[in-house]
DNA sequence: GTCTATAACCTGATAGAC
DNA sequence: GTCTATCAGGTTATAGAC
């Protein structure tokens, strides 16, 4: 019954230390340790680093990303015109509920957000390629939902609201930790409904950009 | 004219070196180089590669951290009643109007944004630590600004909230590439304006916990 | 498939000459 | 103050035995 594969056991462990302490603070060895393996097995299942983690994304994202699409074929199946909570729930609802429960939602969520953040020239190109066609297919139905929205101002919203899924799954600890447990963090749930709250008035907010013609107050700008 | 010091040539390399690239990826004998300094001296000036990060921060959050709390006395003391907008103004505008203009903003803030997404532990403390009269005073200036919600999701929107100004900051380059250069991302007015509008909007969102309570289409959690 | 041993390299930090 | 030289330790990756 116990009796995962060494290739698997490599790839939990790396998820775990990869979300815990990012991609360049954790090292192979630690990797091969935590999984009970040897350091050369990574070199033998994977043929780098890098690899290994584009394979703890796949392994994740691949069918997090086509069950986004199957959510967003489904709304427009329907037939009559989406609202942007719809959407946005389509987007994220995939990521909470993986099949690890809730623990599992912790342990990618922060690594989703650790990978977006990450300085690394190759982990964002990874991060946007496998995102690709998830992409595409949600901006145009936003802006099926947002007619009225001019382009530019969907793709700094857009912009806004990844920041908020991305940086909200890493921080989740620190959050409860600052608002001394006020913050329930534990239903996967509310925590999406919050976040799609907080995202969709931001949506439906006016322009700012009248708002910026006021005193120029940073000289030089 | 052009003699600046060695230490402020290390500690300007460093700083554009961090936010390109990160903390862990950048070593001091990058930073030396690019500041045409030697490895030695680094640990001449300052003592480890831990206190040169602290020294980056603080030269810039100093005097950010000052201008932010005369912005939110002279906001209370006018007497009357704070809108949300102005307090999110109040925090990030210093951000925004480093005296380096807007090359300055894009550095420093993109460096924010690393140091609050880290994951090594001495760097969330020393965020925390450095923040911390700051946090307290425009956490109860939204409380005043917004009596009737409750504790809990003010944190929760202050978590999103951060969020937008953090990630926004370190991506500004992204959404000019992702957008296909649509984002004009040249104006830090405007940029701070439509931050604030987007927050500022999920701020006065209503409650989203009602809506927690459909399917729980999450198995498990 | 799984191991040991090792190559080749980079890191932060420091001692000591100038 | 600024340099060279070096230390001790970490890293990824690989060759070759079992």
């Amino acid at each position: 019954m116990e009796q995962i594969s060494t290739k698997d056991r490599i790839l939990d462990a790396a998820e775990q230390l990869f979300a815990d302490r990012g991609f360049a603070n954790t090292s192979l060895r630690q990797i091969t340790a935590a999984a009970g393996a040897n350091i050369a097995a990574v070199n033998y299942y994977f043929q780098s680093k890098e690899a290994l983690i584009r394979a703890v994304f796949s392994r994740r994202l691949v069918p997090i990303n086509k069950r986004r699409l199957e959510l967003l074929d489904q709304l427009e199946a329907r037939g009559k015109p989406l609202s942007v909570e719809e959407v946005l729930r389509a987007f994220i609802e995939p990521v909470l509920c993986s099949p690890q429960g809730l623990q599992g939602f912790m342990t990618f969520g922060r690594l989703v957000g650790r990978m977006y953040s990450d300085p690394s020239d190759m982990l964002s190109r990874v991060f946007l390629e496998e995102l690709a066609e998830v992409r595409v297919r949600f901006v145009a139905a936003i802006q099926r939902a947002m007619p009225e929205l001019p382009l530019e101002e969907l793709y700094w919203k857009l912009h806004f609201a990844i920041a908020v899924f991305a940086q909200t799954l890493t921080g989740l600890q620190r959050l409860k930790a600052i608002s001394g447990g006020v913050c329930d963090i534990s239903d996967s749930r509310v925590v999406l409904e919050r976040m799609v709250a907080f995202v969709a008035a931001g949506f439906r907010a006016p322009s700012a950009v009248g708002n910026a013609k006021g005193e120029p107050q940073c000289k030089g700008n």
